[in-house]
RNA sequence: GGAAGGUUGGCAGAGUGGUCUAACGCGCCGCACUUGAAAUGCGGUAUCCCGGAAACGGGAUCGGAGGUUCGAAUCCUCCACCUUCCGCCA
């Protein structure tokens, strides 16, 4: 949620960004004259319970009893004004960063770079779900019969495969040596302090994730819900890493704090029926690599720079070819100031596509999950907080697989996972 | 799944219906004494919301929600979490 003074001192600015994210500029209206209603009734109710406290002491206790029943009846206006505020609250978004390009769709959305050429196969290349089938390492067919559409088995050598990733990104990240590396190009001086390695939990409760802003109006038929508990699955390891701090102050010299966690994600993927229905790109669940970082707030950009930089070092030590993407203000997510994408190429689709995210929330989730910082000179404030895609694995495989493929239906290892899998190839046996 | 005990301010911990504006202590901050420090003494030390330029005023908060009462940390109901035990279990 956005800072309170912000949307009643400055509602036209307010206004104005919002729309740019395609959000109705009423919204902020509609919030203000429920603040400004819920005040009113605040203050009313607030005289007369200071009435009631002096009453109860004088034992007047004919007119505290008639003076309860009126603050009965107002804590009833109050507690549905008070929820409905809230609600319009929540609605309006993250306003997006100055340097955000502009845009209504998908299409506004910029390449900022590309890394990597595209590799020219003197053969037909063929897509990971020919190649995986083939060798025996990805399995859509059982996993239908035994769990729906959009699960897949995987088998052998892309099961290793995976692993040897995971381990890969863990020992990166966890180097102040190969961090001191990647920073340069963003600023010698800043921090290199090592991300902790999280294995958190899958579910979460539901309260938590709200404050997330991740289950609010709209979102909630993407999760996976289990009624008997009220828990949900996570859709990420955000979603498990982003509260670790909440109703929390943090001291200024334990910042920043970053995570590196690893866990499987959940997504029911409604709506997309008919939408990358081949193969394992879209699927219901799947593990992935996450980052999540909190820092004080004048770091919080070149923190989300950093990401991008290892992000970038990852896939360059794959060599992958990529690009990275610029997303536009229609594009990017509500809780986002500025989110940038990474893209890579797919041989077997003939395009780039979506499989990294970065996403600077600055404090419009901190502000609800309550995780503030306390600053060396005393003052307290809510601490920024950035959210990364490590590796999405399943994806990762897929640009592996697609285009490390040899012409015999055989898949390379990338040289730097060699020594974590045990092998440089994937052959079918 | 069953049982018992617990959850109070930064920490520790008292408080079983009105004197709680939450004791005592520790920690922390300020001042005094001191060449400096320690010790000592005095004072101050939670968060959030509303109003206010500020000083300040008002309100809420004793795990959470609801209830009883003129009045709740205290009584009642439900829930969550922690500790321990039994059962089951990787």
């Amino acid at each position: 949620m956005l800072d309170i003074n912000l949307l009643r001192n400055e509602p036209e600015k307010v206004k104005k960004e919002i729309a740019k994210k395609n959000v109705d500029p009423k919204k902020v209206d509609d919030f203000l004259s429920l603040d400004e209603k819920w005040r009113v009734s605040l203050k009313a109710i607030e005289e007369k319970r200071g009435l009631q406290k002096k009453l109860s002491e004088a034992r007047d206790i004919e007119a505290a009893k008639k003076n309860k029943e009126e603050i009965k009846s107002l804590e009833a206006q109050l507690a549905v004004l008070e929820k409905d505020r809230e609600i319009a609250w929540i609605k309006i978004p993250n306003l997006p960063d100055a340097d955000v390009p502009a845009g209504k769709d998908e299409t506004g959305n910029q390449v900022i770079r590309k890394w990597g050429e595209p590799r020219k196969f003197d053969f037909e290349a063929k897509d990971h779900m020919a190649l995986g089938e083939a060798l025996g390492i990805i399995d859509v067919e059982t996993a239908a019969k035994v769990s729906g559409a959009r699960f897949n088995y995987l088998k052998g050598g892309a099961v290793l495969l995976e692993m040897a990733i995971v381990k890969y990104v863990f020992d990166v990240l966890t180097s102040e040596k190969t961090l001191k590396k990647i920073v340069k190009n963003i600023d010698k001086n800043y921090s290199v302090k090592p991300f902790i390695p999280v294995l958190p939990p899958v579910m979460i409760k539901p309260e938590v994730f709200k404050k997330m802003a991740r289950l609010d109006p709209g979102q909630e038929e993407e999760r996976y819900h289990l009624p008997k508990d009220d828990l949900y699955l996570i859709g990420s390891a955000e979603h498990a890493l982003g509260p670790m701090h909440m109703g929390e102050t943090l001291e200024e010299d334990k910042l920043p704090i970053r995570y590196l966690g690893f866990s499987s994600a959940f997504r029911r993927e409604s709506g997309s029926y008919g939408k990358d229905t081949h193969g394992i790109l879209r699927v219901h669940q799947f593990d992935k690599l996450e980052i999540e970082s909190f820092t004080v707030l004048e770091n919080s950009r070149k923190e989300q720079d950093f990401i991008v930089a290892i992000q970038e070092y990852l896939m360059q030590s794959l060599n992958l070819p990529y690009q990275v993407v610029a997303i536009c203000t229609g594009d990017m997510g509500g809780p986002d100031t500025r989110q940038i994408d990474i893209e890579t190429w797919m041989p077997g689709q003939n395009q780039y596509r979506e499989t990294h995210t970065s996403d600077l929330m600055t404090d419009y989730q901190s502000r609800r999950l309550g995780t503030k910082v306390k600053r060396k000179d005393g003052g307290v404030e809510f601490v920024h907080m950035n959210d990364a895609t490590g590796f999405a694995l399943g994806r990762i495989l897929i640009a592996i697989i697609e285009n490390y493929q040899e012409k015999d239906g055989s898949v390379i290892v990338p040289k730097v996972l060699r020594k974590y899998a045990g092998f440089k190839k994937i052959s079918s046996t």
